[in-house]
DNA sequence: CCCCTGACGGGCG
DNA sequence: TCGCCCGCCAGGG
């Protein structure tokens, strides 16, 4: 407990609250806003003990192509029911208009 | 200390 | 977009 070792996590899970509604983002997005000095597997690693742990939409991060490949870990179309919830399109475990939907934030935040 | 695995990403064809 | 290969970093056996 006097140790700090999960950093990164944090970092992550703020990030992950920072995502607007209806709107997904990428893992690597993510790895490249904290730093690089992470990699985009990091990002998956923390994301899944944040979502558990903690209130965090971990639903809204996908992968670069957009595929849902944490929606094995959520149980079910778990995933997949809360993101069309946000009225994103799901098509064969994928995000529709991903590109458009897509939530860079280096870019959004400009931090 | 070594080896494997993992919610990934980029390059190439 | 898809398939294949490699680099990335941390944890578990």
């Amino acid at each position: 407990m006097p140790k700090e070792k999960y950093n990164f996590f944090d970092d992550v899970f703020e990030v992950a609250k920072l995502i607007p509604k209806g709107r997904v983002t990428t893992y690597g997005a993510i790895a490249v806003y904290l730093g690089t000095r992470i990699s985009a597997r990091m990002v998956g690693w923390a994301i899944n003990a944040a979502a558990t742990e903690k209130d965090v939409p971990a639903h809204r991060v996908v992968n670069r192509a957009g595929l849902l490949t944490g929606k094995h870990h959520f149980g079910g179309n778990i995933m997949q029911n809360l993101l069309e919830g946000e009225n994103i399109k799901i098509e064969n475990d994928k995000v529709r208009n991903f590109t458009e939907l897509f939530w860079d934030p280096s870019k959004e935040l400009n931090i």
